[in-house]
RNA sequence: GCCCCGAUAGCCCAAUGGCAGAGGCAGGCGACUUAAAAUCGCCACAGUGUGGGUUCGAGUCCCACUCGGGGCACCA
C-alpha cells in the first residue's frame, strides 16, 4: 500500500523515539569509538530562535551527524550565553527578575531546538547564569588575580551614556555602542582589566597555527586588532624637567627630520607639561583639554579633521643633533599608545605633515624618496630612500638607517629597541546586574582581598528591593546585605566589590565547561580535557571574529599556562557561516522583512528547512531567503522518500547482485559526497543526494527495478547522507527499508573503488583549445592511438583547413590539442 | 584612503588549468486524469562583469578597471 508523504506526521513519529534511544549520548567511557568535540557557538536567550538560528545550527548539524556516520564518539553540546543587557533591560521594562526572562526564554529555545532536530547532547547542557557555572567564573577570576593577570587601575574608559555602564575596546564601533548604538563618552574610573596585553605575542604569533583551518579572513582580522609595530623608545630630555620623556616610534631613522614633539592633550604629561608653563599658555591648555574631552570618538576619528592643538612653550631636546624641538599637546595623539608622546617628523608621516601645515611647522625632508621635497609638495613621503640631512645616517636605506639610529642611541643611553601594540587590556567590569559578581572584598585595612574559594560562589543577590535602573553605579551596591562583609583576613566591616562581569568572560571557557557540566569540584577535568579537547569544529558567526574568540583564545593560553590544558589553541577549525537575509537585507521588524523561524517550520516542516539552508549556497555565504525555495526542498524529500518506499528487495541481500551500472552510481555518490562534506560544499552534498535519487527513481521505473538490490543499496546511503540535512525524513526511509532507528548512527557504506573504474570515456578532440570532436575510447588508449584517431577526424580536418598543425598535445586517454599557431 | 572577498543561464548555484552544467527554482512540451493538483518524463536557455597578459589550452593563474559586499582607518 503506497502512502503519502507526510512532514509533520514524521516529525510526531520519530521525537519521541529519538527522545528514547538518545542516539547521540557521548557520557558513554567505555565508548571505544574515536572522539570529535564539534561546537555551535551557544545562543543568546532573548525570544526563540530565528532564521540565523536556524542557518547555523542546521549547518552545525550536517558536520556532527557526519562524524558520527564516520564512526567517531562526537560530543555536541549546547548550553545557553544567558547573562547580560538584554535580560535585565527586559526586566527592567517589566518590572521582572532577569531570571523569569532569561529562564522562559532557554526553556523556548531549547523546546525549539529540540524540534529542529539538532544532534546535542542533552545532557551536556549549561547555563551561564547559573550559579555552578559563574562560580567557576570566580574561581577562574581569582586564578587570574593571584597569576597577576586581573587588577584595577584607574584611567578614562568607554562609557555608555544610555546602558549606563563601561565597555570594553572591542564593544565599541565607530565610537557607538556595539549594543545599543550610542555615542560612546569618556570616563576616569578604577575598572577590573585582565591583562591580555601580556599574550599579545603570543595571540597574534599562534594565528600561524591556524593557517589553512581558520577563515583567512579572521586571521587577518585577528591580526590587525593586535596590531603589533617594531620601532625604538626614543629619549628626550626636556628642559626645566628633571625626568627626560620617553617616545615611541617606528621611524628612529627620520630622528633628523624631528621638527617638533606632541604629547597626548588627555595624558598626565600634558598637563605637568602645560602646569610649568606661563599662565596664558595654561588658560589655552585647559580650554583645548575640555574641547578634547567633550569630543567624541565620531569626531575624533573623522580623517579630514583639521590638526589643532596648543604650543606649551617648552623645548625638548633632540638626543642624537641636539636640537630644541617645541613641544605641542594635540588631540591626534593618543594618551594610551606608546607613551602618549611623539616625535613629530612631518616630512614623512601624514599626519605630521598635517600638523606642521596647520601650526607653520619647519618640514625637513631626511629620506631623500625619489619624490618632490615635501617641504614644497606639503605631502608626506612615506616610502623606502635613501637618508640625507641625517648625519652618520647619510646614505643609508630605511632598514639599515633604522638599525644604525638605534644604535647610536643606544651608544649614548637614549633610545633602545621597541614594541607597541593595539591590543589594550581587556575592561571586564561592568555597572550592572545580571552578571558575574566580581569575587573581590574591599577592606580598609587589607586593601582588595579574594573570597575564599570556599565561599564561592558568591551569589547574585535577589533581585527585591534593588533599582536595577542603570545610573552608573552598580545595582549590586545598593544591597546592603550583600555588599556589607567582614574582611575574610581581618574581621573589620567590608565591602564587596559591587560590579559584574563583562558576559564574554563566560563565553571565553564555556567550551570547556561541556565537559563535566554539573561538577561542584573543578570547572571542568583536566583528564577529560585532554581525551575531548580541544574543539575539533567550531561553527558560528563571524560577528564574532575578535572579541569572542580573542578572549578564548587568551583564556585558553592562560589555561595552558596553569597546566590545566595541553594545548594553546581552543578550536582546531572554524567555520563561519553566513547570515540569512530577506531580498537583501538583514532581517529586523523596523524594515519589515522579518522571516519567523516558526512558521517557516509550520508551512515547509523542519527538514525542508534544514535542506534548504544547506542548500541554500556555501555555508559561508550569504541567504537571501527570497532566493531559496523551501516548497522546493519538501519536493525533493518527498521524492528521495518515495524512493525508500518503492524497494522491493530484503534487508541484507547481496549488494553484488546488484545492477552493475546503478552501483557504480551509488558509489560515485559516496565518493563525490564525502569530498563535499568535508570541504564544506554542504550545498554540494546536496545537490549530489539529488542527482542519486533521480538515478534511483529512473531504475526503478525504467531500468533494473524496484527488486534489485542496487536499487537498495542505493537508497540505503541516500538515507543515511540526507540524514545529515533532513532528519526526520531520512528516518522514515532508513525505517521503510527495514532498518532500526537510528539511522543517524548507521555508518555510510565504504566506496569500492573497483566499481569506479571505467572501462571506456569520452574523449575530446580541440583545435587551438576550441572542442572540434569527440571519441568514445577504451580508458587504456595509447597516445599515439589516440592522436591517430583525432588527426583522421573529419571535423578535425575542417578545422585545421588552410592551416599548420604546429604542436600537437595528448593528454591520453582524454584529451589531444592542436596548436596552429 | 588601505586591505580582503565576490561577479557563470531569467534566478540560486556547480565546474583537480582540459567538452561551460552537477543540482535546484522559475519557464515550455508530453504522459497519467473527465479536469485539475500531485506524480513521471522530455526540452530550451549563457560562453563566465570589462580590457589586457601567461599558456598548446583560462570561468579557473597574473595585471588593470567597473560594480557589489565586508574589514580597518590619526596606533606614531
Amino acid at each position: 500500500m503506497q502512502e503519502e508523504y507526510n512532514v509533520s506526521a514524521l516529525q510526531e513519529k520519530w521525537l519521541p523515539v529519538w527522545d528514547q534511544i538518545k542516539p547521540f549520548d557521548s557520557s558513554n567511557p567505555e565508548d571505544s569509538r574515536p572522539k570529535k568535540y564539534v561546537l555551535d557557538m551557544f545562543p543568546y536567550p532573548s525570544g526563540d530562535l530565528h532564521m540565523g538560528h536556524a542557518e547555523a545550527y542546521a549547518l552545525g548539524d550536517v558536520i556532527a551527524r557526519y562524524w558520527i556516520q564516520r564512526g567517531y564518539n562526537v560530543m555536541h553540546p549546547i548550553g545557553w550565553d544567558a547573562f547580560g543587557l538584554p535580560a535585565e533591560n527586559a526586566a527592567i521594562k517589566r518590572g521582572l527578575d532577569p531570571r523569569n526572562w532569561t529562564y522562559e526564554n532557554i526553556d523556548q529555545q531549547k523546546s525549539s531546538m529540540r524540534r529542529y532536530a539538532c544532534s546535542f547532547d542533552w545532557d551536556r547542557v549549561l547555563q551561564t547564569c547559573d550559579p555552578i557555572y559563574y562560580s567557576w567564573n570566580q574561581w577562574l577570576f581569582l586564578q587570574f588575580y593571584r597569576r597577576g593577570l586581573a587588577y584595577r587601575k584607574n584611567s578614562n574608559v568607554n562609557w555608555c551614556p544610555s546602558c549606563q555602564t563601561v565597555l570594553a575596546n572591542e564593544q565599541v564601533v565607530n565610537g557607538l555602542c556595539e549594543r545599543c548604538d550610542t555615542q560612546v563618552t569618556k570616563k576616569a574610573l578604577t575598572q577590573w582589566y585582565f591583562k591580555v596585553t601580556d599574550y599579545a605575542d603570543r595571540l597574534l604569533d599562534d594565528l600561524k597555527t591556524l593557517e589553512g583551518n581558520w577563515p583567512s579572513k579572521v586571521l587577518t582580522m585577528q591580526r590587525n586588532w593586535i596590531g603589533r609595530s617594531y620601532g625604538a623608545n626614543l629619549t628626550f630630555e626636556i628642559e626645566g624637567r628633571a625626568e627626560p620623556i620617553e617616545v615611541y616610534s617606528t621611524r628612529p631613522d627620520t630622528l633628523f627630520g624631528a621638527t617638533f614633539m606632541v604629547v597626548a592633550a588627555d595624558s598626565d604629561l600634558a598637563s605637568e607639561l602645560a602646569a610649568g608653563s606661563s599662565a596664558e599658555v595654561r588658560t589655552q591648555f585647559h580650554s583645548y583639554l575640555e574641547k578634547t574631552k567633550k569630543a567624541n570618538d565620531i569626531e575624533r576619528l573623522s580623517t579630514d579633521r583639521e590638526k589643532t592643538g596648543v604650543f606649551l612653550e617648552r623645548y625638548a631636546i633632540n638626543p642624537l643633533n641636539g636640537e630644541r624641538l617645541p613641544i605641542w599637546v594635540s588631540d591626534y595623539v593618543l594618551a594610551d599608545y606608546g607613551t602618549g608622546a611623539i616625535m613629530g617628523v612631518p616630512a614623512h608621516d601624514e599626519r605630521d605633515i598635517e600638523f606642521a601645515k596647520a601650526m607653520g611647522i619647519e618640514i625637513r625632508m631626511v629620506v631623500d624618496t625619489g619624490e618632490e621635497d615635501p617641504a614644497k609638495s606639503f605631502v608626506a613621503t612615506v616610502g623606502d630612500g635613501v637618508m640625507v640631512n641625517s648625519g652618520e645616517l647619510d646614505g643609508l636605506t630605511k632598514a639599515d638607517a633604522i638599525e644604525k639610529a638605534i644604535e647610536l642611541l643606544q651608544e649614548k643611553g637614549s633610545g633602545k629597541k621597541a614594541k607597541n601594540y593595539r591590543l589594550r587590556d581587556w575592561l571586564i567590569s561592568r555597572q550592572r546586574y545580571w552578571g558575574t559578581p566580581i569575587p573581590i572584598i574591599h577592606c580598609d585595612k587589607c586593601g582588595e582581598v579574594e573570597v575564599p574559594e570556599d565561599q564561592l560562589p558568591v551569589e547574585l543577590p535577589p533581585t527585591e528591593g534593588l533599582d536595577l535602573q542603570p545610573k552608573g553605579t552598580s545595582p549590586l551596591g545598593a544591597a546592603s546585605d550583600w555588599v556589607n562583609v567582614d574582611c575574610p583576613k581581618c574581621g573589620a566591616a567590608a565591602k564587596r566589590d559591587s560590579d559584574t562581569m563583562d558576559t564574554f568572560v563566560d563565553s571565553s571557557w564555556y567550551f570547556l565547561r561541556y565537559l563535566n557540566p554539573g561538577s561542584e569540584e573543578v570547572a571542568f577535568d583536566p583528564e577529560m580535557a585532554k581525551e575531548w579537547a580541544p574543539v575539533d569544529q567550531y561553527v558560528g558567526g563571524v560577528t564574532h571574529a575578535i572579541l569572542h574568540l580573542l578572549y578564548s583564545r587568551f583564556f585558553t593560553k592562560v589555561l595552558f599556562d596553569m597546566k590545566l590544558v595541553d594545548f594553546e589553541e581552543p578550536f582546531t577549525r572554524l567555520l563561519n557561516q553566513g547570515m540569512v537575509l530577506m531580498n537583501g537585507q538583514a532581517m529586523s521588524k523596523s524594515r519589515g522583512n522579518l522571516v519567523r523561524l516558526s512558521e517557516q517550520l509550520d508551512e515547509h516542516g523542519v527538514d525542508a528547512v534544514r535542506l534548504t539552508m544547506a542548500f541554500a549556497g556555501p555555508p559561508e555565504d550569504d541567504i537571501d531567503w527570497a532566493d531559496v525555495s523551501p516548497a522546493a526542498s519538501s519536493k525533493f524529500l518527498a521524492r528521495a522518500w518515495r524512493v525508500a518506499q518503492d524497494v522491493t528487495s530484503e534487508v541484507g541481500s547481496d549488494d553484488k547482485a546488484g545492477d552493475k551500472a546503478v552501483r557504480s552510481a551509488t558509489h560515485a555518490f559516496l565518493k563525490s559526497f564525502e569530498e563535499s562534506i568535508e570541504g564544506f560544499k554542504f550545498n554540494v552534498g546536496v545537490a549530489k543526494c539529488m542527482e542519486l535519487t533521480n538515478t534511483l527513481r529512473k531504475a526503478i521505473d525504467s531500468g533494473c527495478g524496484p527488486q534489485d538490490q542496487a536499487v537498495r543499496e542505493g537508497a540505503e546511503e541516500l538515507a543515511k547522507a540526507l540524514s545529515l540535512f533532513a532528519p526526520y525524513t531520512a528516518e522514515d526511509m532508513w525505517s521503510l527499508l527495514g532498518h532500526e532507528p537510528s539511522v543517524a548512527k548507521a555508518k555510510l557504506r565504504s566506496v569500492d573503488e573497483s566499481l569506479l573504474v571505467r572501462q571506456t570515456l569520452t574523449a575530446v578532440a580541440q583545435v587551438d583549445g576550441k572542442l572540434r570532436d569527440k571519441f568514445e575510447v577504451s580508458t587504456t588508449i595509447t597516445e599515439d592511438e589516440l592522436r591517430e584517431l583525432v588527426m583522421n577526424s573529419d571535423a578535425v580536418k575542417r578545422a585545421l583547413e588552410g592551416k599548420e598543425a604546429k604542436n600537437i598535445i595528448v593528454r591520453a586517454p582524454k584529451l589531444v590539442n592542436i596548436s596552429t599557431k
